[in-house]
DNA sequence: CCCTGATTCGC
DNA sequence: GCGAATCAGG
C-alpha cells in the first residue's frame, strides 16, 4: 500500500481535525498507526513540540470532541422501522447515540471513544465486489434488497476492517451493546 | 493493559 | 521514503 497523492491528502485532512494516528490508520486502510506517525513526520505537519522541544507529555492535550451530528441527522423511535439508508454524514461518537441505534445499519462511521476503534465508511459491496481485503461483514437483512458487505478494507489474514473483526469475536451479548 | 505520539534505523 | 520496533509517557 502506497501513499498516494489521495491517501496523503486524506491522511492530512485527517491530521487536523485530530485524529489520532491509529484512527487515521483505521480510515485509510492498509497501513499501521507506525506507518502513519512516520509519513506524518515526513511531510513536516504540525502537531509536534516547538523549537525548544516540549515533551509530549506536557503539550496541551487535544480534547476528544464529539464530531456533530449530521443536520439532518434524527433519533429512531425504538419501534419505528428502520430506514433503508441514509446519508453519510460526519462521524458521530458512540456515546451520543441512542441505545436502540443502530449506527453500523445505518451505514455511519463511528468514533468510539474508550475503545478508539474507527468504522469506516461502509463500502456496500455487493458479493460478488468482495475480495481477499475486503470486509465481510454482513450488513442488513439478505433478504432485503438493500443487503450488502462492508466492504471496507482488511487487515491481511483477516475476513473483517478493524472494527468488525472486534465485533466478531465478542460474546454475542457485548457484540449487541457495543452496535 | 489500554492507549498516545516520537524516534531510530534497517530496508 | 517507508514503517516496525522501541521508547516514553497518559
Amino acid at each position: 500500500m502506497n501513499w498516494t497523492d489521495e491517501r496523503v491528502e486524506k491522511l492530512k485532512k485527517l491530521w487536523s481535525e485530530g485524529l489520532s494516528a491509529s484512527q487515521i490508520a483505521a480510515q485509510l486502510g492498509g497501513v499501521s498507526r507506525n506507518a502513519v506517525i512516520g509519513k506524518v513526520h515526513r511531510l513536516n505537519l504540525p502537531g509536534r513540540a516547538k523549537a525548544g522541544g516540549t515533551p509530549a507529555s506536557a503539550r496541551p492535550k487535544r480534547p476528544a470532541q464529539a464530531t456533530p451530528r449530521p443536520s439532518n441527522f434524527t433519533a429512531r423511535p425504538a419501534n419505528a422501522p428502520r430506514p433503508v439508508s441514509r446519508p453519510v454524514g460526519n462521524a458521530i461518537a458512540k456515546d451520543e447515540i441512542d441505545t436502540d441505534f443502530d449506527a453500523q445499519a445505518e451505514n455511519l462511521p463511528v468514533v468510539i471513544s474508550g475503545k478508539n476503534v474507527v468504522v469506516p465508511m461502509s463500502r456496500k459491496l455487493e458479493l460478488t465486489q468482495l475480495t481477499e481485503r475486503t470486509c465481510k461483514w454482513p450488513i442488513g437483512d439478505p433478504l432485503n434488497d438493500d443487503f450488502h458487505f462492508c466492504g471496507c478494507e482488511s487487515p491481511d489474514n483477516s475476513p473483517y476492517c478493524t472494527y468488525h473483526q472486534r465485533l466478531a469475536y465478542q460474546p454475542s451479548a457485548e457484540r449487541r451493546r457495543a452496535r
